[in-house]
DNA sequence: AATAATAGCAACCGCAACCCA
DNA sequence: GTGGGTTGCGGTTGCTATTAT
């Protein structure tokens, strides 16, 4: 029994993406449009199975891709927003202009995680380790966290909402049960003192 | 110079959510 | 309502480059 492949797997390529592939990938696309990844690969002529052609467009081959390091600005933006979302790295990535969340994922795993523990805070959790942490930055990320929770008490007993059409989407947040608001990427504010702040309208909080 | 250890990242895998007949 | 197909997500693996011994 089990799960059926998602392709026929004894005709695929796995491995490595050669320069050859890309351009085909990339022609088609350009041709086609995103989408419909399962019968992709046979329609461009890749023997390669559709979700291996769908991470490598999104994650390499996208056009807005940023790529190169990330600046202290992302660093300190994705650390508060783990701090809130936890590993939801697509959410985290929407907030990212041109960052992908497979690249925030490694890009966490291998250089903020240790960011923090130098700082004295535990990855996971957001906390000190043996109260050494950075205390400005743990109570900040403390504040949001509990002016959020109140903010969604508060909310909790009045729950009908309009369904407007230019509604952000919305999603609740399981682990910290708020909920969040995505909107369009940021613009940087020139004339803010602050680089990244919190605003909260209608009910709803958004970094900016 | 050779080898081992570590870091960085691209890609794969399995699962869950979503969509639609 | 339900079951099958498709897509998207997060965890993990494995390859390559770099650094240390």
């Amino acid at each position: 029994m089990g799960r059926s492949p998602c392709c026929e797997k004894a005709h695929t390529n796995k491995g490595a993406w050669t320069k050859e592939e890309d351009e085909r990938l990339v022609a088609y696309i350009k041709v086609h449009g995103e989408g419909c990844w399962r019968s992709l690969p046979k329609a461009a002529g890749l023997l390669r199975c559709g979700k291996s052609c769908r991470l490598r467009w999104i994650n390499y081959l996208r056009p807005d891709l940023k790529r190169g390091n990330f600046t202290e600005e992302e660093d300190e933006l994705i650390i508060k927003l783990h701090s809130l979302l936890g590993n939801k790295w697509s959410l985290i990535a929407g907030r990212l202009q041109g960052r992908t969340d497979n690249e925030i994922k490694n890009y966490w795993n291998t250089h903020i995680r240790r960011k923090l523990l130098s700082r004295g805070i535990d990855p996971t959790t957001h906390r000190p380790l043996h109260g050494q942490a950075d205390a400005s930055f743990v109570k900040e990320v403390e504040k949001v966290v509990s002016f959020m929770r109140r903010e969604d008490e508060n909310n909790s007993s009045s729950n009908s909402r309009s369904n407007s059409e230019e509604e952000p989407k919305r999603w609740r947040c399981p682990d910290l049960n708020l909920e969040l608001c995505i909107s369009p990427p940021l613009q940087k504010q020139e004339d803010s003192e602050e680089e990244y702040g919190l605003c909260f309208t209608n009910g709803l909080l958004e970094f900016r």
